[in-house]
DNA sequence: TTCTCTACTGTGAACGCTCACAGAAGCATG
DNA sequence: CATGCTTCTGTGAGCGTTCACAGTAGAGAA
């Protein structure tokens, strides 16, 4: 009367019943079951027919009991999770992970640190080695959870370069800097000269590149940095609009404006419209991302594509790779100008 | 050097180790460690001392091992993941899922089951009871994991009434009927009489409640029934869009629109906005699920609100009730009318 | 006193798997 | 013919926990 669970399952079988079923022992069923070295073609043979009989499924538990391993890995969230779970990029680097790792059979384990309870519950979850790896998704620097996992030695892979960790952190990031480059260049092709910039958040990685790469273009083109031009923003529709209508007043003869996320180039373009300026005709706007927002708006968003998929993938193959006991590994992948009606 | 990772995590304490320290036995940290019946407060105490000092956290492997339970719950997504993903509803709930078994120290594993193989890697992985219960999105009827899960008695909660299945599956719903009532009859009250509909996909549960509170309100208030106001949505944009186009076309009349989500609102909007016609002047659109789209959208949408915090909480508590035991249960949660600038 | 009952504690046996080892068989080499 | 090497197979031990059971001690009842 243990399982006392509806629909009464039976014991489902085991490892032995498969070697008895199959006429072998247990360790070559285990052997069969992990890449089948040392195993003759009979019995292989045997073996996977009398798995496919039983309806066998190795019992993970049994087995991280005694390797050590879990074969799983963590997705964690530190920090505000609503600014994550609003971002469309996070949804596709989400699925992308879940599709990536299924594909190796290894299950995500989704995990929120948003309290201060909660860092401290997950900290010990994934340091007591419930999970293999973590990958890790904080935007902002000095994540106090992602120095413990690194300190206790635990593979981790961050999307987007970490601020405060130390070189000996695995990371996945799309070249922020080149993405704002091109698009600064590609608003200088325009024949725009007064471009304005509204920001990113600057205690994170992206914001801080991607304000790198405007301003190295236009030194580079030989136009004088004017901060006037500069205006801060946090990725949020609303600092967008902010953004904009601080920029046409510091500056009234902006013809362009490079926003560093789609979200806030929505905001922006609502307060240009607001204040009755054409898009693109007087002003040029370009955004960043290429999520669903640039082609939601009007007029489609000129923006920098980042190979969400590709970071996803990457991720996983990293943090798999550590796991295995390979060193920490940076990966920063190429992003891509897609041209719409903003520009 | 079975444990090659970098950083060389070394063996986590057990209970022996506790025990030992402790100056108990395994049996009293156990008991301890479960709930604490039949244990002297001073042994408890001592025992509680003990984990502190040691670090100790449970092995849930070797505890699964031998319970049977894995203490864990997958959240399963069959079909093409795209629409959830793009929904944020969806992100509400995943998130509230997560945020409610963490409270149960109940890890979440998040399950993607798009393809024909997946799915049976997962529903063989689910079966083969490495999640004690499954929380299931999955929109469309006819869902042969979900059928297949039931039959094996997995312990299982819906969110949104599942139209295939029989009564003996749980699940979560808003009351989308009485949501759309309130919607239409908010309609009525500002004087429009020629209300159109675009409806969601009438395979699913909420497409066809969503329609029938529409068809009922109308009824009551002794309006006829014209089918020329109804027009087939399936919860996307452009279906919207279309709809709206449609709608225009067979009944030039239209002054106001119930949409059944606020994606198809946007787009909506965005039809009538082309063709001239002023909101809500001319004619007042209510949408459905009041999404971070209804805010955003000029004018700033009317809307239902789903209680997706509940929902999510209502799933959780449902699915650990059932793995506890208990029977089956279905939960409606009211739904609120939230009045904008499109009526 | 003696018995029973309750509250508490310790111990061996599992759970299902992998790992290390021992051995068997086949084949070439000394 | 012994020896070594390779390939393959079976067996015992043990991973860390819970569970069932056997016990102990103390209190109260007969």
């Amino acid at each position: 009367m243990t399982m006392s669970n509806t629909g009464g399952r039976r014991r489902p079988p085991t490892i032995h019943d498969v070697a008895r079923e199959a006429g072998v022992s247990r360790g070559t069923v285990s052997r069969v079951l992990n890449g089948g070295h040392y195993v003759s073609p009979a019995a292989q043979e045997a073996v996977n027919a009398a798995i496919r009989r039983t309806g066998y499924v190795v019992n993970r538990h049994a087995r991280s009991l005694i390797t050590g391993r879990s074969d799983s890995v963590g997705f964690l969230l530190t920090e505000p999770q609503e600014r994550f779970f609003e971002d469309p990029n996070f949804n596709v680097l989400l699925r992308g992970c879940t599709q990536a790792l299924a594909a190796h059979d290894v299950p995500l384990l989704l995990m929120l640190a948003g309290t201060e309870d909660e860092r401290r519950r997950i900290t010990r979850y994934i340091t007591a080695g419930h999970v293999d790896g973590v990958l890790l998704v904080s935007s902002h620097s000095g994540d106090p959870v992602a120095e413990e996992l690194r300190e206790a030695g635990v593979p981790l892979v961050a999307c987007g370069k970490p601020i405060g960790l130390g070189s000996k952190v695995s990371y996945v990031a799309a070249d922020d800097r080149d993405g704002a480059r091109d698009m600064v260049r590609h608003l200088l092709s325009l024949g725009r000269r007064r471009i304005g910039v509204v920001t990113g958040p600057l205690d994170t990685p992206g914001g801080v590149e991607r304000l790198a790469g405007y301003r190295e273009v236009l030194a580079e083109a030989g136009i004088a940095a004017d901060e006037r031009l500069v205006v801060p923003g946090d990725y949020s529709r609303a600092s967008g609009e902010a953004g904009a209508e601080r920029l046409l007043a510091q500056a009234p003869d902006v013809d362009a404006v490079f926003v560093a996320s789609d979200l806030m180039a929505q905001g922006v373009l609502a307060a240009l419209h607001r204040a009755g300026k054409r898009v693109p005709e007087d002003i040029a706007v370009g955004g960043f991302d290429d999520s669903p927002a640039a082609t939601a708006a009007t007029p489609t968003l000129t923006t920098i594509r980042q190979p969400w998929d590709r970071i996803s993938n990457e991720m996983v193959r990293v943090l798999l790779a550590q796991i295995g006991g390979e060193d920490p590994a940076a990966v920063i992948l190429p992003t891509e100008l897609v041209k719409r009606d903003s520009t």
